[in-house]
DNA sequence: TGTACATCAGTGAACGCGCGTTCACTGATGTAC
DNA sequence: TGTACATCAGTGAACGCGCGTTCACTGATGTAC
């Protein structure tokens, strides 16, 4: 039986990712250093090296659990939705709360790719963030265009659009350039809510 | 007379801006070390405390430079247009053309304040940089509304949006999320042009 | 159940590195006479 | 025009720092018998 704190056989790197997102969140990617890292676990600062090739690989592995619970998230808010105009609502919603709720995880899914990563894996779980959230839109596209309801341009144009102006109002709240002072999620919530109903209005079909 | 290298006298300051701003460019931020830029400028490491009192004055002065830049080619690109929603439109390309001709000086401008900064010169920059766009868009709205052309919505939330949008779109084309590789002046241009029209379809009455 | 042993997760000293910053200096510039 | 001198921009050695990474080690874990 393991005693707590001593890590040996197996929790040592969910501790150290854990630790990472903790430390990402209250001081930034600029903090989340090995040596922080380890620090944080209550373990010296070599004994990551027997879980992680690098300090890329570290933090590669917060990009994956970043991208996972954004999508876990994403996928949770269209859940309840009962029509399609309303499940891009609650996407474009949930997308900018998340961003606001977690606003260092977020800078760190946005992060421009680096050439020659070492890691494909984040990368790959950033593709298939927007790509979830980009199918959404879509559907509710084009079913919106079968029935006449939404112009007759093309969807692909329409959904970069509409995820483009999420992502501006995400990167905005976070730039503290839309509200005075820190963001809170109520105001992040009610701004998303307006970009996206003036979005589905440029959308819609006169 | 002062011989070409040596900066006695004046020039030295001018040229780690613009050896900053070439770091900067071509490495990104994280390049940006005060020994980088005094090496590169061909001088000590120590020169530059002659004239910037420490590293964030000197960044704080590539932000004032580049905010400077930026608010000249959004104000260039109005000069030329004829009606006001041909001059928020030229305003929308230019904004993306600058995040896409200079990255790394976009990204740095679009940085979060950082809290007790040494000098708010930069931030009061971005401000300015916002206001500058802001008011484009809404003297475009409220006369747009004035004529019933433009539908009845609180214009300044309006403006946010469409300002929102463009950001968004300049941030997804750097972070390559929508182009195959690094984007050209033309795809941005093409992609800001498409956003800033179906946002001005969404803002008119039918 | 007990004992010998192989495995390997975690340790801590050590490395070289580049950084920001300080400081006594030096030598070119420009001025007073 | 020449000379003495004050100024101060740029120098280079030195500092402490935290970083990523390596490496020989040690001691807990779990298995073979």
């Amino acid at each position: 039986m393991t005693a707590r704190g001593t890590y040996h056989h197996g929790d040592l790197r969910h501790a150290l990712v854990v630790s990472g997102l903790e430390l990402l969140d209250s001081e930034g990617l600029a903090a989340v250093t090995l040596r922080a890292v380890a620090r944080h676990a209550g373990v010296s600062h070599s004994a990551p090296y027997h879980h992680f090739e690098d300090k890329d690989a570290l933090v590669a592995a917060l990009a994956e659990r970043a991208a996972d619970q954004l999508v876990d998230e994403l996928r949770a808010s269209m859940a309840t939705a009962t029509s399609l105009p309303q499940a891009a609502r609650s996407l474009g919603v949930a997308y900018v709360r998340y961003a606001v709720t977690h606003p260092e995880r977020f800078r760190l899914l946005s992060r421009r790719r680096s050439p020659s990563s070492s890691s494909r894996s984040p990368e790959a779980k950033l593709a298939e963030t927007s790509s979830v959230a980009l199918l959404v839109l879509l559907k509710a596209i084009r079913l919106g265009q079968s029935t006449g309801a939404v112009i007759d341009d093309s969807p692909e144009r329409l959904a970069l659009t509409a995820w483009s102006s999420l992502h501006g109002v995400a990167t905005l709240l976070l730039d503290g350039l839309l509200t005075d002072g820190p963001p809170t999620v109520e105001e992040a919530e009610r701004i998303a809510e307006s970009a996206t109903r003036i979005l589905l209005q440029g959308m819609l079909s006169r």
